[in-house]
RNA sequence: GGCGCCGUACCCAAGUGGCUAAGGGAGAGGUCUGCAAAACCUUUAUGCAGCGGUUCGAAUCCGCUCGGCGCCUCCA
């Protein structure tokens, strides 16, 4: 079964085939080329954002896991109209007003234990690829010079609109589309450099100095970083339109080659129904979150659980059935480390994980379908569940169903999560108790191991009795 | 007006023409346990927004209606 994503350029569930040429064997493969539209570095990311970025990092996950090598870039934006307003409003300087926001969305990414990207370009330092574009397009007749600002001119592109069918649309009658400032030829122009104004930051290039229109940048860093057609290209659907469209009219009219051949766009996340908005007060951050205290690990469950192309309606009772579902998987790890040696092992315990895993990977392969995958997963934690019951797993059997669960944790990253409360604890101490306390049960001193057990409950300590022994644990 | 996503149990959520409609949360009953907890078992949709149609057969395809959301405004 091969892996297949909703493209959507085709509108249809094309299978991948990185490079564009079908090979039989995945390890032929040339690396996957992902690039995804990051983070403008003005504020604080959203929970909105950060669903869009859960899913890139499921994508290159999963896609590493199938046995594909990638390269995955994410750009910054960091120069565009809120950014310089932000600074000029900070009274700090473009670069240390964006640096402050770049290094907080790093470290919301490392939280929410999403995998760094291979490249992360800024836009102020990839001026030279973007001046590679112009140039070309310049050249071509195809971008046109008006007071000191570029544009491009759509038609001069014949495939203008075929990312968001935009041919066979019409536009709303009294729509504006004029809101740039700038003066173009053509309403449905777009502003590929922008003229260089009082008090903003600018740069110089060939044809004066300015500063990048939206667009450009990503076109940029793609040709700067892959020099060819690249694979995957993903942002949220709100990109489809203008972004993506124009992304392709510059990268494709001036180097004359397809730009990307797969575009992937998962769907937005609305709060309580409602689109997330600062003016109805439901635009969340992590910290907003955290504060609120759920942990990141429940928020990346959540945020990863829902297909990507629906629309994920955020909800606070969600985060809560995400946590009790998380410690229902970590009942199970303590259950499979728990178990005792000298029993039997499971002949069948290979063929129980090899299903697992085909059952998995067949389901993810279908758009991600990460719902269905982790239906597969309750299943299997299911039957091990029922195999320890019966005394029907060994030691030995454990450590192989903990590789399959690491090796599917490689794709979730939220099983083996660590949050960071368990160093605080003095484990001696409570071995100490719990040992004290078998001692009073074993005389029937059940007031004596009540007390203990209430004592360490106070503390945040779970006790639970077995017939191979006391575990604990932490309160979540 | 154009383009698009969607409506499945109390909540979340799979299923894309064919066995009795996954899975998670919550609730109820039971097994185990000194008691608990955990785990396991049973249980909660003769029905998938509504109405028609295509088909031997539809939650799944088509049409219409109702409802939610998004884009067409430098929003992920």
């Amino acid at each position: 079964m091969p892996l297949k994503m909703h493209n959507t350029l085709t509108g249809l569930e094309d299978e991948i085939i990185p490079g564009g040429v079908k090979k039989n064997n995945i390890k032929d493969y040339p690396p996957v080329t992902i690039y995804s539209c990051g983070p403008t570095v003005y504020s604080y990311a959203h929970i909105g954002n950060l669903r869009t970025f859960i899913f890139n990092d499921l994508l290159n996950r999963y896609l590493k896991f199938r046995g594909f090598k990638v390269q995955h870039a994410m750009n910054i934006t960091d120069v565009d109209d809120k950014t310089i307003k932000g600074a000029r409003e900070e009274g700090v300087t473009l670069k240390e007003y964006t640096e402050k926001y770049t290094d907080i969305f790093f470290e919301d990414l490392k939280t929410l234990n999403i995998e760094p990207a291979d490249f992360t370009p800024k836009a102020t330092e990839s001026i030279d690829a973007m001046i590679d574009i112009l140039e070309k397009l310049k050249e071509k007749g195809i971008a046109y010079d008006k007071d000191g600002s570029l544009y491009f001119s759509i038609s001069k592109f014949p495939d203008y609109g075929k990312l968001s069918n935009l041919d066979r649309r019409e536009i709303m009658s009294g729509l504006r589309y004029d809101t740039d400032e700038y003066e173009k030829e053509d309403v449905r122009d777009f502003a590929l450099w922008k003229a260089a104004k009082e008090d903003e930051p600018s740069w110089d290039t060939p044809f004066g100095k300015g500063r990048p229109g939206w667009h450009i940048e990503c076109s940029a860093m793609v040709r700067k970083i892959f020099g060819k057609t690249i694979d995957i290209h993903t942002g949220a659907v709100d990109l489809i339109f203008p972004h993506h469209e124009n992304e392709i009219a510059q990268s494709e009219a001036a180097y004359g080659e397809q730009f990307v051949r797969y575009w992937i766009h998962p769907e937005h996340l609305i709060v309580d129904g409602a689109k997330m908005s600062k003016s109805l007060g439901n635009s969340y951050t992590l910290m907003d979150l955290r504060e609120k205290g759920f942990s990141p690990r429940s928020i990346r469950y959540l945020l990863l659980a829902t297909h990507y192309k629906k629309q994920l309606n955020f909800t606070f009772d969600g985060v809560k059935q995400a946590d009790n579902t998380l410690e229902r998987v970590d009942n199970f790890l303590l259950r499979l480390n728990d178990i005792a040696d000298g029993k039997e092992n499971n002949t069948g315990i290979e063929s129980i994980i090899n299903t697992f895993l085909d059952k998995f990977t067949e389901t993810a392969d279908n758009d991600l379908n990460i719902s269905g995958s982790l239906g597969v997963f309750f299943d299997f934690v299911h039957e091990i569940n029922s195999l320890i019951n019966e005394d029907k797993i060994s030691k030995n059997d454990a450590e192989k169903v903990m590789k399959a669960i690491e090796k599917i944790d490689s794709v979730f990253g939220f099983i083996f999560f660590k949050d960071n409360k368990e160093n605080e604890i003095d484990s001696e101490r409570i071995e100490k108790l719990i040992e004290e306390r078998n001692e009073a049960r074993k005389a029937k001193n059940f007031q004596k191991s009540d007390e203990i057990r209430d004592l360490l409950l106070a503390e945040g300590i779970i006790l639970e009795d077995s017939k191979d022994g006391t575990r604990w644990k932490i309160r979540k």
